[in-house]
DNA sequence: GCAAAGATGCCATTCATTTGCAACTGGATG
DNA sequence: CATCCAGTTGCAAATGAATGGCATCTTTGC
């Protein structure tokens, strides 16, 4: 377990690749994603986007993280009890620990999980295509 | 990682311990999770119920599989992509490898991966309080 | 058997997300 | 730089899962 490196993709050149308009609504909420260290979700990209950009729709934001994440630029993340939340792709793999008391959310990362994961899926007879591991917690008062 | 066993409780007499009343419709809907072996959502299990009685409806299925989950006889499985799905509790915990191809769940257990879990848990300052590990994948053609 | 608390069925509602559609706009072309 | 039009957008209505309100029924304690 260590700590996860995030550089962030070039959206704009992503969106060109992909043969799809770089247009201002998804400029401005590119930008917010570049900007962002959290894991929001759409409705709270929506704000930081209306702040932005006051004619900008929650449509538009659903699309377009529809739309990234079918590039693989974002990650989606259904975490329990709640919407859909996103994050940057283009960092290492790495799996959630859910603070059940304030929702942050704490990446980590353990190769011998995902080693243990891979024999057992071998054993069963099957190849991962993808994995949800996801800790709930709650932070441990070391004293007081 | 191995078999995992699964007695079945007797939910009648939980019903009737946690002071709530054994009616028809829920003896229809325990009755069938105790012949279930797959992980059915709540449509099915509605379905499965019109059968045997075709006055029960839905909302009751609904409500019943959160009045059995806050007693803590079934567990709900929130897979991604679909309506929560449900199994009866009381075998040992154990997580799941979900068949992108057919939807069907087989179980798994590691405790090398819980243990792991932990000191994660542990060195990041939290106590688990419940995880959720879920594989998707393909079976692999072992020749043809 | 009876009454009262609890459950049920039905329907409307919520919440997250998607979709239909007319209006708009990137960006390739001339 | 004007034009054009497929790709996009905003809005509103639709969807799908799940919940809530409420009048009616039914367990269960007496």
């Amino acid at each position: 377990m260590n700590a996860v490196s995030n550089r962030k993709p070039d959206y704009e050149r992503l969106l060109r690749k992909a043969g799809v308009r770089v247009t201002r609504p998804r400029k401005v909420i590119v930008g917010i994603l570049t900007q962002s260290d959290d894991h929001p979700d759409a409705l709270e990209i929506f704000k930081r986007a209306v702040a932005i950009d006051k004619t900008i729709s929650l449509s538009t934001v659903y699309r377009t993280m529809k739309l990234l994440e079918s590039m693989g630029a974002i990650h989606r993340h259904a975490f329990e009890g709640g919407p859909s939340r996103f994050e940057q792709a283009g960092g290492d793999h790495h799996d959630h620990l859910i603070d059940l008391d304030t929702g942050d959310v704490i990446e980590f990362k353990s190769d011998r999980i995902e080693q243990l994961q891979d024999e057992i899926a071998r054993a069963l007879g099957y190849e991962i295509i993808h994995h949800r591991l996801e800790l709930y917690g709650r932070k441990k008062k070391s004293s007081g």
